[in-house]
DNA sequence: CTGAAAGCGCTTACAG
DNA sequence: CTGAAAGCGCTTACAG
């Protein structure tokens, strides 16, 4: 036994298709007694609407795309992912849109995604992550014609609705407490500066200890994962002069560092202290805890899924941005004044 | 000006709807010659059919559901769904599907999940993982009538098609190692019982154990993450003797074990022998490395997503089931004989 | 080898 | 307040 359409509920309460549709949409122009009739015919048939016919009158698909640039294992690692999903899906389910998750490690292959998304229209706009100086994904969607909203640090100054949560802040205030501790010699772990979040934060330390009169100390190339943290370990063991802190792009990075320093018999906060950047779980179970500042990756989530969806209902709507504001630093043992046992 | 479709292809090509479909879509009936010069105008116009209407037509919506029942953060952490989710994507695009992904903490509300994408026809089939005992989601899709393949471990008898990969295979292996290295006094500790992946991997620690003719060793409650090893290096440190090794649940919770074990002044292997599963990335960054076993959820991914094609194709088909199999064993330094140091 | 027609399941002006 | 009709963009028997 098929399903029940919409043809079935008509014929079911003796009223026409466009009865049906405008009741069940809760449009105006039908009587509420019609309308409390048709919907209990429609629960007793089960009836519930296929999106695809809705889709092609409405010209919608009620999805979102999302294509993850990264490699499978990073995707997995990042705790920005999954909780960034869960709160786009929340703003998403309210609206009856569901995401589309592709993952793709290469550009040239994410450019076809985005193609065939946008050619096969099975979607109605894409939340553009992981944002890289000058990153071509920017003059795709427009040539796609494809309703875009990046998700960015705060200097981004793309022609795109941005939501944006700027993590320059908290590396501003976390070298801040280093120097008021008394740190001169503030080194960073920085992350790829293909990507405007590496940037903002490497220029927020660097600008910060300036600011403070310090010379700046080693600059470190890392990533965003643990495994980077711990090469970097070796690197700063290998410094001529130990730093008395190092702020590391993210709480991962930060961990592994962590991890390597003590490996190599150091102790943190003692010799080294070290700071974080999201505030993720795991930080708080490390020894010592460590000393971060919390991203709210749910509510970035939530605001550009609906500024999307948004977008969506007014393609031509002029680019804005909203800001979604920081958590708050999270104390830790991994920072204490240079020198201290 | 809007985008390309069939009947303008038709009308430049001066032929009929039926012969663009026919031409583009590869079927047989037409020459060689028309198709050519049908293709030829359809990239000039730059024609790419629209999925609603095909969706429409063929009654498929060409999507996959993958509902995760997880807290986003566990999801964030565990290192399989990235790489199960790009191994699934792989057979999917081929085929011209593409996923959905919802994710939920709560079991009632991924119920509400697949039935809504059940009632709109959003997807022609699930993706069953994080199998339960017991699993309500079995009997769900079933009065859905939702195509869904599971993915489980090997004693799983669900009546739906199973892409099997089986860990106890892995354990087996690694508690022999143990024994063969003169363990006598094994611990393990588990995942929550609820799921059949943490059976599974007990019942083999347990059997294994029984097997050489050894009591078994403390059963200490985990689950799948770092915190939970951590948390578990204290009750391990507890017991009235210490084991001489712990078998642990996955990779990410001995990971934790180790750091909670080592943070505790204890050696690892010397005074206790450590082994996980999964053969994640980091556990080759740590020290000791890790001895575990790798799992290829990647493979799973193609797999279970092509057996799911292949249903939606054929609904009707009797269950069926394909192992995957696993990978190496991963000799690392966190295993030795007991009392080594 | 090609075309005309029906149909997939909805929504949305437009009449009445 | 309700209905008849057109249309969204395809595919698929069925004729010729």
């Amino acid at each position: 036994m098929p399903r029940a359409t919409i043809i079935d509920v008509a014929a079911a309460a003796g009223v026409s298709l466009s009865t049906v549709s405008v009741a069940l949409n809760g449009r105006a122009g039908v009587s509420e007694a019609t309308r409390e009739r048709i919907q209990r015919i429609a629960d007793e048939l089960e009836y519930s609407p296929s999106l695809t016919g809705r889709s092609l009158a409405t010209k919608r698909s009620y999805t979102i795309g999302f294509v993850v640039q990264r490699s499978p294992e990073v995707m997995s690692t990042d705790p920005f992912f999954g909780t960034f999903i869960a709160g786009a899906q929340e703003a998403m389910t309210q609206a009856g849109y569901a995401m589309v998750l592709q993952l793709s490690p290469s550009l040239t292959e994410s450019e076809k995604l985005y193609r065939d998304l946008a050619g096969s229209r099975r979607v109605d706009g894409v939340l553009i992550d992981q944002l890289r100086v000058d990153d071509r994904r920017i003059g795709l969607v427009r040539e796609l014609r494809l309703p875009a909203v990046a998700i960015g640090p705060s200097q981004v100054d793309a022609p795109l609705p941005l939501a944006r949560q700027s993590a320059a802040d908290g590396i501003v205030r976390l070298v801040r407490r280093l120097v008021h501790l008394g740190h001169r010699d503030i080194a960073h772990v920085r992350g790829c500066l293909d990507y405007v979040h590496s940037v903002e934060r490497r220029d927020a330390w660097l600008a910060t200890v300036r600011q403070a009169g310090l010379e700046p100390g080693a600059e470190i190339q890392g990533d965003f994962t643990m495994a980077a943290g711990q090469l970097a370990a070796d690197e700063i063991l290998g410094l001529e002069r130990l730093p008395t802190a190092v702020v590391c792009v993210n709480d991962l990075c930060a961990i592994g560092l962590m991890t390597g320093l003590q490996t190599a018999g150091l102790d943190v906060p003692g010799q080294v202290s070290v700071t974080g950047f999201d505030g993720i779980e795991l930080g708080t179970y490390t020894s010592p805890n460590l000393t971060t500042f919390k991203a709210t990756p749910a509510e970035v989530g939530r605001v550009s899924a609906s500024m999307l969806i948004d977008l969506i209902g007014d393609p031509d709507r002029e680019p804005w941005t909203v800001d979604v504001p920081l958590g708050p630093m999270v104390p830790g043992g991994s920072i204490a004044a240079p020198g201290h046992r």
